[in-house]
DNA sequence: ATAGGGTTAG
């Protein structure tokens, strides 16, 4: 068994590696790059290693590798441990091919005494990103793999995302009879976790239980981050409340947990109890618990938290820095998230994703490729969000060429586009009206449509009346088992405008006979440090009166300048969207000068976003309305999405 | 004297 797995890998590995190289040569360059500043896990404070030394490292090894080699295998050992540090791939190629080829590792020797040196050359090629070449290590080693070898191996599979071989070769570590070890496990919990499987992450749960390492702080770490990562919180909570000893990652690592499950108030308060217990927390906690504000648009929190790093020294931290520039941008603050951007110290790629993906949600599209440019120029590769970024900037401005021309870009860089890059495709083409060209890219496509790209379909249909196209898109949805009350909703909204009314009422019978119910549309604005909410048409504000009040007389001077109320829209009965009733408390409350910042969790439709534009005409007051895919910025009688949403 | 846990962007 072990041994055909064992031919078999090389087989592959011998294919993968010439294509898998390149691509991972990239990385490391990149990696190499940045590296001058890391965060240190023992006491949580961020240390700075200096680049001179590193170089200084580096020249010394450069030397010693012109002189004779040393016999000693311990000083071999020393020299190969510097290499790794300072990941000198030549450097190391060039010794590991000198020692092979010089007999000084002996492949064919049962029982070399050079096992240790090996496995050096198992992490040597870890850290320069080269995983199989780890693996090709392994398999050549002179004698049979220890325990370090096998964790060594498995360290450097998990770390490098190939889940599949990292199962293989703890199936085959147990096989020839290596108990798990407190460091082969949380490698295997890492790749479980990026795999998300709940029956996977179970049993090796129930493994972990069996080993002496079952309170091992390392250990529990590495299990409680696999169950958040597989959503299994409950189990996580359980596994965090019984542990008998806890540190900053296991704090970490539940909160992440929640963040991503999107419990925004248990991380709130999980923070909180941190901080009360006096845990050391470090820019990976700050970094989770900002992701929260930002998604909840709570500014005054995030703006209290960005001053807490500063305080607590971690503000230079790229993780934190990319949460501030994202926290900004999502709460309507451009100005202050390309500040925290200009400022950082020490950028990374997701930073620099995270202020293109602020300038796309802006609509400051021009911003978008010139960031695009300059990333590259600072030596960052675009990768798969960055791509996803480009495509929905030309979407959102409706530049066709240009998003045609940075999807055909993604092969020159190697990333493969996913389903969400077809959906962006899908719904450029159908903003821009080539309705039936969208629908042949969809038939073209290598994978598997996702809901969304037919979802996307139906939304272009929708916006140009294309009745039989958008029946052909719900049909689909409806084939694959999707009922979102959007949906139908959009569904309906297209046969009503083409007048086919039966179709549309079917259509709306459908969602209620599913007992699907559309999602509420809501508005909100934060004012006075309290968070105040609008439905459709509410009176229940304490200072509703007040608001209908303004809104009719600002009303006034808008029809006065030429706004024609569009009472086609869905609701004919409510006087008022909730945007616009938030927008009248904000001329309320919001300080002259000062913009008036509403969130919504649904698309803005056509008669609000013509009214908020005389409205800004008319009053003077800029306007930043954010809504379920972008923001909106109206100033003077114009809106930054130039009226292209 | 090699192997171990959390991180940001959509």
């Amino acid at each position: 068994m072990f041994r055909s797995l064992h031919q078999s890998i090389v087989h592959f590995a011998a294919l993968a590696l010439g294509r898998v190289k390149s691509q991972l040569y990239r990385t490391y360059s990149h990696t190499h790059t940045h590296k001058s500043q890391f965060t240190n896990h023992k006491t949580g404070s961020t240390i700075k290693q200096s680049n001179s030394q590193d170089s200084e490292r580096l020249m010394q090894v450069q030397q010693r590798l012109r002189l004779p080699l040393p016999s000693d295998p311990r000083a071999l050992i020393s020299l190969l441990v510097s290499l790794s540090t300072t990941r000198s791939l030549s450097q190391g190629e060039q010794l590991h091919a000198y020692l092979l080829k010089s007999g000084y590792i002996p492949c064919s020797h049962p029982c070399s005494p050079y096992t240790l040196l090996s496995n050096h050359f198992i992490t040597f090629y870890s850290r320069c990103n080269l995983p199989l070449l780890s693996l090709l290590s392994f398999l050549s080693l002179p004698s049979p793999p220890t325990p370090s070898s096998w964790s060594s191996l498995l360290s450097s599979l998990s770390h490098h995302h190939l889940p599949s071989l990292t199962l293989s070769y703890f199936r085959s570590m147990l096989l020839a009879r290596v108990p798990p070890n407190r460091h082969s496990i949380p490698s295997v919990a890492r790749v479980v976790g990026y795999l998300s499987d709940p029956s996977l992450a179970r049993s090796l749960h129930g493994m972990s239980l069996k080993t002496p390492f079952a309170t091992d702080v390392f250990v529990l770490t590495s299990v409680l981050d696999m169950y958040a990562k597989c959503s299994l919180l409950k189990e996580a909570q359980k596994l965090f409340d019984e542990m008998p000893e806890r540190n900053v990652v296991s704090w970490s690592a539940l909160i992440c947990g929640y963040a991503d499950a999107g419990l925004h108030s248990s991380v709130l308060n999980l923070f909180r109890s941190a901080l009360h217990d006096g845990v050391e927390v470090n820019d990976c906690t700050f970094s989770s618990v900002i992701r929260v504000c930002a998604e909840t648009t709570l500014l005054g929190l995030g703006a209290l938290l960005h001053g807490l790093t500063i305080k607590f020294n971690l503000d230079s931290s790229p993780f934190v820095g990319s949460a501030l520039v994202s926290l900004y941008s999502k709460c309507g603050l451009l100005d202050s998230s390309y500040k925290v951007f200009n400022e950082m110290p020490e950028r990374n790629l997701s930073a620099w994703n995270s202020v293109l993906i602020a300038s796309a949600q802006h609509g400051n599209i021009g911003t978008v490729f010139n960031l695009f440019e300059a990333m590259q120029a600072a030596g960052f590769q675009p990768n798969y969000v960055t791509f996803l970024c480009l495509l929905t900037a030309c979407s959102h401005a409706g530049l066709l060429d240009e998003g045609k021309r940075y999807f055909s870009l993604m092969s020159v860089y190697g990333v493969e586009p996913g389903p969400e890059h077809y959906a962006a495709m899908v719904d450029l083409l159908g903003r821009v009206g080539r309705i039936s060209e969208a629908l042949f890219f969809i038939q073209s496509m290598p994978i598997e449509p996702i809901e969304s790209v037919w979802g996307a379909l139906l939304t272009a249909s929708r916006i140009h009346k294309d009745t039989n196209t958008a029946a052909f898109a719900a049909q689909k949805l409806f084939e694959m088992g999707s009922c979102s009350p959007g949906m139908h909703m959009l569904l309906a909204g297209t046969y009503r405008a083409a007048g086919r009314h039966l179709e549309a009422a079917q259509a709306r019978k459908a969602m209620r006979d599913s007992g699907l119910r559309k999602d509420a549309g809501l508005s909100w604005l934060e004012a006075g440090g309290v968070i105040h909410t609008f439905a459709s048409g509410d009176q229940r504000h304490g200072r509703s009166v007040e608001i209908y009040r303004v809104l009719e007389e600002v009303g006034k001077r808008m029809e006065a300048a030429g706004y024609e109320p569009d009472t086609s829209g869905v609701h004919r009965n409510v006087r008022y969207h909730s945007e616009r009733l938030a927008i009248g408390l904000g001329l309320l409350v919001v300080p002259e000068g000062v913009p008036i910042r509403v969130m919504k969790n649904i698309r803005v439709c056509n008669d609000c976003h013509t009214a908020i534009k005389y409205l800004t005409k008319c009053t003077g007051r800029v306007v930043v309305l954010r809504d379920l895919h972008r923001f909106h910025r109206f100033e003077n009688g114009t809106c930054s999405c130039g009226d292209f949403w």
